[in-house]
DNA sequence: CTTTACGTTGACGTCAACGTCAAGAACGTG
DNA sequence: CACGTTCTTGACGTTGACGTCAACGTAAAG
């Protein structure tokens, strides 16, 4: 196990093994190595092996997200890159509060989508068990 | 042009080429023939040739907002077919009820995701905007 | 009657998102 | 120190969702 015991002082922050992460979000450790390929994450090398820490869990956490909610992952980049985007001059904020806007759309239009097809179930959802109620 | 004149008494109900359907929801004749490799819709044929009813663009339009919800064409398969499904028996409602539930879940925790992803978002461009705002 | 437009069936190509070896290097443990 | 476990880098395989091209049929238009 990993000394998850002893905390008094300010040691160390916490870092992770790609087999942790990997077991934590549950995917494999190809799937972690290829977020990395793509420049997704860019987690830390000791000599040369991978070292997780709590900044490459959390972007992990954003890119599953996107990928549950159907991103392909080129467009899962430009998302989280946002997030670290520079933003200290005026041009820059605005152009980041531009690429804030276009996602935000598309996530609209998808929780559009998501509603009609929620509204639809229940719909047909209702007349099932409607059904089943007349079959006593 | 399709004679869209001239609609006085019962005509033959509309029907369409796959042009026509193909440009309507903005795909190609490809992708509308893939669907039906598939077995996603199943087109009447006169001849050799396609003809596409009410139904078929109904089922396409379930299809294309699946496919924008990130489902695979699958999965798209099992819910739309699970509309035509025989439920004439107890058994057979039974089972429907319990893929509805499924499927209900999922898109449930689709929706938490994409809730949690627009509150990020939205917090976020918050914070860009008081930035801005601080740069006068 | 040839042209032009649209339709058809294969069949192979491509791109994303990994899976699946192979063949080592590094590390704690008996 | 040998051994098994976990890590590494290639590199090729696979699946889904189409794109693309060839080769051909058909039907209205000039």
């Amino acid at each position: 196990m990993t000394d998850a015991a002893a905390d008094p002082a300010d040691e160390p922050p916490r870092t992770w093994t790609i087999a942790e992460v990997a077991d934590e979000f549950g995917v494999t450790h190809r799937t972690v190595r290829h977020y990395e390929e793509l420049g997704l994450i860019a987690p830390e090398r000791r000599g040369t092996t991978r070292v997780y820490h709590r900044r490459d869990r959390t972007r992990l956490g954003l890119i599953l997200r996107g990928r549950r909610l159907g991103f392909p992952l080129e467009e899962v980049r430009t998302i989280i890159d946002l997030y670290d985007a520079p933003r200290g001059r005026r041009s820059q904020l605005e152009y980041v509060l531009g690429q804030i806007g276009s996602r935000r759309a598309d996530l609209e239009q998808r929780r559009a989508d998501l509603e009609a097809a929620l509204a639809e179930l229940e719909g047909f959802e209702r007349r099932c068990r409607e059904d089943l109620a007349r079959l006593g």
